[in-house]
RNA sequence: GCGCCUGUAGCUCAGUUGGAUAGAGCGUCUGAUUACGGAUCAGAAGGUCGGGGGUUCGAAUCCCUCCAGGCGCGCCA
């Protein structure tokens, strides 16, 4: 990576200059302003201060070590504003990334090793099987999807988990609502009331256990909606399994054998307050039924088993839960920073005009399934991964629907239609790329070109912030600007046209092949349809 | 009351480890193609980055405080 060799020229000089430093300490960056540079660096302001030295003059005299040694990309240097030493690289390092990129391929281009040796569990969406999925579910899906897909890239072995809560409480109560609505009584108090209850109730014989039926019907529906929009996962695992299975008492005794389990007023006590949660909670009630906290902690347990890190997505209503989860783990065993909770802001949905809330108890909802009916799986999920999970998202269901060509997901996706049209129109005029090898990179020269190029030099970089950050939206925001750069491109740069020298156009044909590659990636990251034509 | 998240253009949102003149889409206005797909491109207008204080050579970003909104604080799940 050329930011590597700059950061390494600065490292040396700077011993020149009697400052140490390490490579990997030296900042580089890219200047929001063309006219300072390709690459920044602020080492100097840095680290003049503690060698008690002027920034600016620091920096002079790094530029002139720099300039007397044989880094050949560098055009030339300069000092500007408190002390930054800006870089004008020679075109020639973009080419190196045009090789680079269309040498690797698909396949490897931008594919991290920084996971390697590590597994991720990932549990997403997770919701209880007494209803579709809604559209704030989705939510959940499109993130924690992507969000593996970005893992697996970089080199972590990932694992993905929809935890099934097919027992308890509201199985049973969604059961006794089907009942209720199939015979025409009153519902029972704390009953779903969604009109979807209804349809279901007139589809269920009369010969079958309803709490089984239900759940069954609700898994089937929450699974198609899912896959619809292409989200799919490794294990679907089921709490009533793993209650049969003993895994509940065999939690409360390792438990309390590390001596973390207390009895008082008639109840079993985990002392969580002991690991920063704000209070003890309860395992087993006074009544001799166990929590739901319980087969919960059970089922975390277990998925160590199934990764080093064990991560959960969860809804900003669940945000209070991870204390005690947290110090639960802890108590077995395992290290706080195995187990991580990413909290996600939850979704406001709009629907002509009025705002609704997303509750299926209560029956006003929007089921992803009318969200992706409506505007298909790409834009709920493009519109879904556009944002940072940190902050609350309101959807406008007609606005996506109206939106149409001007979505979003249609720039990207346009962008790469386009590209499949040069190859198409090539080959009608039967022209072929001829060996990368025989091509004269240097042609590409234009500012278009070069954006082009600068835009796909930064995947690897965005891969691993969108990794780190647990921030898919980093990859939706690059792919726009490709999109953006690819567009532009082709507005100005034409690559078939008669007019085209012939060595301009085969560096032009891979030139788009590598944005085809670029594309093929983020797209890929985000899960979402590559399509040749629209 | 306490805790977590958020507040950036008319609207919806970007803005990694603190960097130079805060960006994009939509909407508004004005332009561009006898040429590979106009679902495109270029330009304009639009901002006290919620308010105030602090740290720093430098703050949308870090700290404090206030204001506003969302969510959570059960022997419910």
């Amino acid at each position: 990576m050329i930011t590597e060799v700059l950061a390494a020229a600065l490292a040396d000089s700077l011993r020149e200059s009697e400052v140490e430093i390490a490579v990997s300490e030296i900042q580089m960056e890219r200047p929001a302003l063309r006219e300072h540079g390709d690459w920044s660096s602020n080492v100097a302001l840095v680290t003049a201060k503690k060698v008690g030295r002027n920034p600016r003059e620091l920096a002079e005299e790094l530029v002139k070590a720099i300039e007397s040694g044989s880094v050949d990309l560098i055009e030339r240097m300069e000092v500007a504003g408190p002390g930054f030493i800006n870089f004008y690289l020679s075109p020639r390092w973009l080419h190196d990334v045009l090789i680079q990129v269309l040498t690797e391929g698909e396949e490897s281009y931008a594919r991290l090793e920084i996971g390697s040796g590590q597994s991720i569990n990932l549990e997403f969406v997770s919701a209880n099987p007494t209803g579709p999925l809604h559209a704030g579910g989705g939510r959940w899906g499109a993130y924690g999807d992507s969000l593996a897909r970005i893992f697996r890239r970089c080199g972590y072995q990932t694992f993905t988990e929809y935890y099934v809560n097919d027992r308890g409480l509201q199985t049973e109560l969604f059961g006794a609502s089907l009942i209720a609505r199939r015979d025409g009584t009153a519902l029972p108090e704390d009953g779903y009331a969604g009109e979807y209850v209804a349809e279901w109730a007139s589809e269920m014989p009369t010969n079958v256990d309803p709490v089984e039926w239900g759940r069954k019907r609700a898994l089937t529906d929450v699974q198609k909606s899912l896959a619809s929009m292409n989200v799919e996962f490794d294990n679907w695992a089921s709490e009533n399994a793993l209650v049969e299975s003993g895994a509940m008492e065999a939690t409360v005794a390792e438990l309390r054998a590390a001596g973390w389990v207390d009895e008082r007023d008639g109840a079993t006590w985990l002392r969580t307050s002991a690991f920063g949660d704000e209070k003890d909670r309860v395992l087993v009630k006074s009544d001799g039924e166990p929590t739901y906290f319980v087969p919960d902690i059970s089922y975390h347990h277990e998925k160590f088993e199934r990764g080093d890190l064990v991560i959960d997505v969860l809804g900003a209503d669940h945000h209070g839960y991870v204390p005690r989860m947290s110090a639960a783990l802890q108590m077995l065993g395992h290290p706080q920073e195995s187990y991580e909770a990413i909290i996600g802001q939850n979704v406001t949905l709009i629907k002509e005009g009025q705002e609704i809330k997303l509750s299926k108890r209560t029956g006003t909802m929007v089921e992803v399934s009318e969200l992706i009916e409506a505007v298909g799986p790409d834009v709920a999920r493009f519109a879904y991964l556009l944002q940072s999970v940190d902050s609350r998202q309101t959807i406008d269901i007609d606005v996506l629907s109206k939106q149409g060509n001007e979505n979003p997901v249609y720039y990207v996706q346009y962008a790469h239609a386009r590209i499949a049209a040069v190859g198409r129109e090539a080959t009608s005029r039967g022209i072929e790329r001829a060996p990368l090898t025989s091509i004269d990179v240097e042609l590409l020269t234009q500012e278009r070109e070069l954006e082009l190029l600068r835009c796909l030099s930064m995947l690897p970089e965005i891969l691993e912030i969108a990794a780190r950050d647990r921030a898919p939206h980093r990859v939706a925001t690059w792919l726009r600007e490709l999109a953006a750069a690819f567009h532009g491109f082709y507005h100005d740069c034409p690559v078939l046209r008669s007019d085209v020298e012939s060595s301009l156009q085969q560096a032009r044909l891979w030139l788009v092949e590598s944005a085809r590659v670029g594309f093929a990636i983020g797209l890929d990251l985000l899960g979402l349809a590559a399509p040749e034509q629209m």
